[in-house]
DNA sequence: TCTGTGTGCGCAATAGCTCAT
DNA sequence: TATGAGCTATTGCGCACACAG
């Protein structure tokens, strides 16, 4: 209901707390944040007094005295996929834990235009920060352009940003999965790659390459997927499937590594005797993928969370004692490989030397 | 009169953007507001200057002067879930549209205790009102002691509450998931539930208990499930691949088919040959299961879109010319089914009519 | 048809006032 | 007279809106 003229029901205000305990409003303040020169009598009258009005302070006055909104804002890409929504939960759960408020904004396309226009909603909003979720080249690209008294952190959007960010270790992870196959004694390894206007799928294919170049092993053309989706994977699977050659393929994320076994299979083609696969994320599901998916495994709530952190180290929080660093860190999380069954030994290790 | 002379970096405000462009701050509002009584050479002074400032409008102020925040609140359970993310991401993108503003509030627990409390961090931030991601009982429970002075819509919450709600129909979905396994020539069908702590699990329940009475069908026990999870699927569906009675099984949601589909064929029986699954949900990697899952789809974009049009008819938005109705809409979204191939004819039709 | 003045939104912070010791 | 605990009075934050001119 929208009250304008019938000022009865009327929110009640600081004024009327002190009308009520019989103080004045700038006590109840007091009594609110618990300062110190305040009789306890007193105090008790006026928490009795906001109790029974079900007062509740004024956000936006306090903001506007204050200057602070204690709101930060979210850009993401598309918080549907699972790394985006867990991070999105990992940095929602943090800043509670710091008492700010997360705001967010969803860009549809992550272009120039449509990132920066989400940058400047937020801002218009009066966030203090901004974390990005929005791990594409030109995302990262746009946000350069940003005015550096805006605070802004990139998670889950690769290594090598100019942004503060806080990132998976995506080349460590890639040689963690390239490695293991060679270990088991595939003589080359192929590489399902994600689009490559992701930093993430950029960096997981110079991972994967790096670490064939270091062991030796032929590095065959990587196969370049236009998005991250089981869809893809399937598509790629289907060719894979019939190149004998291909004996285990490691694939730029779990989505597609899932598309990948069913086309694989569905060719008449055993995961893992004949082709072994390992994904990249280690989504709840993959255990339960047919066979189960040997993945590298990324926190994403950590992931959050550690953004969270360093963003508010930015910014700053006297009021947490946190001092405004400026700094922009580039936290780096270290990523592990789940070894379930998706990937063996190859049966026949092939001889051919050209 | 003490002139801010020294805050020299200090944000510019509109009275600076007057005195830049040679008027009073209310023609500066004026023309920020697209009033038509201004003239268009003193409207292009005034944008001129701030474009020159990077004047941006303090939302605190305006919020302190309208007493609109233009914000409103999300909680949820987990938008870690498919089904929650992309509601969420249907509620942002809707609430860009009517230009609002999308604060989270993720609640860890569904219990009533920290179901109010996300309730109130957002009234105290100042929202106009709350979409409630939170299909729990227990939540919806504790939902209906909030002051209705806060307009509350409830979204894949199941159709029951007593709150306003947008809502899949889980009954109508069960019934077609349910029906269709019957009209392939199954005896019965049995399901595993979701956790009976949630709505859409009672409902989906209700939905297949019905398809099975009115076709005269037997009514197995149902198989409970504690969470929604690929694991409890898996775990249930050790048990019912060795139940050479079962040759049919509607899962509450597809994670839990994911689950089930892989136990039963470890244990070495073939879906759908020899047991037919269907789903709840539609995620985008049922397609890739193996076998593809034929599933009950939800739209969970749309259902976020409709819960924000419908709080903001309850909220009213005179800017948008949509009056407060104050109404407590149910709206309810018919499922599709979509076929895959998880599910076929029995091969033995059982003949045992008792 | 155009433009300026004044006031209030609810809170925080500062200065200042009144009692006690 | 000084000190400080316990309170009051006043101003300003930046904008919108009613009411002028």
């Amino acid at each position: 209901m929208r009250r304008r003229s019938m000022d009865v029901d009327r929110a009640p205000v600081m004024a009327d707390v002190a009308r009520i305990a019989g103080v004045s409003h700038q006590t109840v303040s007091r009594v609110l944040h618990d300062h110190p020169n305040v009789r306890a009598t007193t105090r008790e009258r006026v928490l009795a007094a906001v109790r029974e009005l079900g007062y509740r302070p004024n956000a936006a006055a306090r903001t506007l005295a204050t200057r602070r909104t204690r709101t930060l804002g979210v850009i993401s890409f598309n918080t549907t996929l699972y790394g985006p929504a867990c991070m999105l939960y990992g940095i929602e759960q943090a800043a509670r834990q710091y008492e700010y408020f997360v705001t967010v904004a969803a860009v549809g396309t992550l272009d120039r235009s449509s990132v920066l226009d989400a940058v400047d909603r937020l801002r218009n909003q009066g966030v203090e920060g901004i974390i990005v979720i929005a791990p594409q080249t030109a995302a990262v690209g746009a946000l350069a352009n940003v005015p550096a008294d805006v605070p802004l952190v990139a998670v889950g959007c690769g290594t090598h940003t100019a942004l503060a960010s806080v990132a998976v270790d995506n080349e460590a992870g890639a040689e963690l999965a390239t490695s293991y196959l060679l270990d088991l004694g595939h003589r080359t390894v192929h590489h399902l790659v994600g689009p490559r206007s992701w930093l993430d799928a950029q960096e997981r294919e110079a991972g994967w390459r790096g670490a064939l170049e270091k062991r030796g092993a032929p590095v065959p053309r990587a196969l370049a997927g236009a998005d991250w989706t089981a869809r893809t994977g399937y598509e790629h699977g289907q060719r894979i499937a019939a190149d004998r050659e291909v004996t285990a393929v490691f694939c730029a994320n779990d989505h597609m590594a899932l598309g990948l076994l069913r086309a694989v299979q569905q060719a008449g083609r055993r995961v893992p005797e004949d082709i072994s696969v390992v994904g990249f994320d280690d989504m709840p599901e993959t255990e339960y993928f047919g066979p189960s998916l040997t993945t590298v495994r990324q926190d994403f709530d950590e992931l959050g969370r550690r953004a969270l952190r360093a963003l508010i180290e930015i910014v700053g929080d006297p009021d947490a004692g946190i001092p405004a660093s400026g700094d922009r860190p580039h936290i780096v999380i270290p990523p592990s490989l789940v070894v379930r069954t998706s990937a063996t030994r190859p049966r026949h290790r092939t001889e051919s030397t050209t």
